[in-house]
RNA sequence: CCGCCCUUAGCUCAGACUGGUAGAGCAGUCGACUGUAGAUCGACUUGCCCCCCGUUCAAAUCGGGGAGGGCGGACCA
């Protein structure tokens, strides 16, 4: 594989990509570059976590490095929303279901490290720098970086500000060229572009996903069951939350159904090199068969293809696609049990 | 340490002065209409009124105490 197909499965699928010119000299001067990818042990993890985990697949791919980072702190410092009692259980459980995520998308754990925030956030050098940079971090600067991440309220707590600036020195410390996030991230990303050479570090790489919409339309929502997918969701409730969402014919605007599609169901189908069926009847013109996501958004923004006949196969590939990482965690009921006592006990 | 304000449906809040066991909007659920969903109509659901004690025939409402949250002041050897 040669520079420009290894850069091009790096940024493809993605929402921006600061910059790839950076990317591509990555990979001239080096065999395997390093990224990393976040996540803190907070809610359930669901469908917009897999679509971030199946770029994951891509990067291993392309030969780079990858850390994932089960950023356990971060988790409690964003308004508490795991409580400090519960951030050893919950982060298991996502390290169990992002094991599972990989594996189902196709890419190899093996090659994937796993880092815990308190494995390296409470060490000397670490703290000092996080002291340094607290020092010199205005508020607002930090506000503005965070303001995408950490949940926004009346009376926010210092925890938001200080999640934003240890997540900007993560990468650092995690020696990382290459830093992988949901779009959302950007501020927090471009902060840590600005500063690190601040502080004697290299100036990393960003690759942003997009953040796919809400099947209710507009946004995802953590507050909303019926708005996403979880990967504990069995086949009958994903066909009832794929049958209840927001899909006008015709249109890609806020477009979960699609989007689910596009991010998440072909790029593993065309791994396991297969083909998406629609099943349809004989009188609106029998079934269907796409090789490409672009295929089926051009029927169906011609009209070709209808919602009615389009929700159906997307709730059985979806099914299909989170199997195994629901088979997984639901061998494990103590995982979940004891992650989200309130939910799963 | 002192003072003031807030706490009512999943969310945002009204009701408190003039006690009679609670309302709106949004959300949600269910119908109608669309070959899906949404939009639009129509219907429906939801409450330890923060807790305890007291006054009263009767307390979300009045009195006392407490908890949680917010704001301000003081103290600064």
């Amino acid at each position: 594989m040669d520079t420009a197909e290894r850069t091009e499965l790096v940024t493809r699928f993605t929402e921006e990509v600061v910059e790839a010119s950076e990317i591509e000299t990555l990979f001239e001067e080096r065999e395997s570059p390093t990224a990393y990818i976040g996540y803190a042990p907070t809610g359930e993890m669901h469908i917009g976590h897999f679509t971030t985990m199946r770029k994951l697949a891509d990067f291993i791919d392309a030969g780079l490095d990858v850390t994932v980072l089960v950023a356990d702190l971060h988790a409690h410092l964003d308004d508490a929303k795991s409580p400090f009692e519960l951030l050893d259980a919950r982060s298991e459980y996502y390290e169990t279901a992002i094991r599972a995520m990989i594996d189902a998308a196709g890419g190899d754990t093996e090659s994937v490290s796993f880092v815990r925030g308190t494995d390296y956030q409470l060490e000397e050098p670490y703290t000092m720098d996080l002291y340094r940079t607290i020092a010199e971090t205005t508020i607002s600067r930090a506000q503005r970086a965070g303001s995408e991440v950490i949940r926004q309220s009346e009376n926010p707590k210092l925890g938001g500000l200080v999640y934003t600036l240890m997540q900007s020195l993560d990468v650092a410390a995690l020696e990382a060229d290459i830093a992988y996030g949901g779009i959302d991230q950007r501020g927090i990303y471009m902060l840590a572009r600005e500063r690190l050479p601040e502080l004697g570090y290299s100036k990393p790489a960003c690759v942003f996903a997009p953040l796919l919409s809400g099947l209710t339309g507009g946004k995802m929502s953590a507050s909303e069951a019926g708005s996403k997918i979880n990967l504990t969701d069995d086949d009958e409730a994903v066909g009832s939350k794929i049958e209840g969402a927001y899909c006008p014919a015709g249109e890609i605007e806020d477009n979960g159904v699609l989007e689910y599609l596009r991010f998440l169901v072909f790029p593993v189908f065309e791994e396991r090199g297969e083909r998406f069926t629609v099943e349809r009847p004989a009188e609106y013109g029998g079934d269907l068969e796409y090789d490409s996501y672009g295929d089926l958004e051009a029927d169906f923004v011609s009209g070709d293809l209808h919602p009615a006949d389009l929700k159906p196969a997307a709730s059985a590939a979806i099914s299909d696609v989170i199997d195994p990482v629901r088979e997984r965690l639901l061998a494990e009921p103590e995982l979940l049990a004891s992650a989200y006592p309130e939910t799963h006990s």
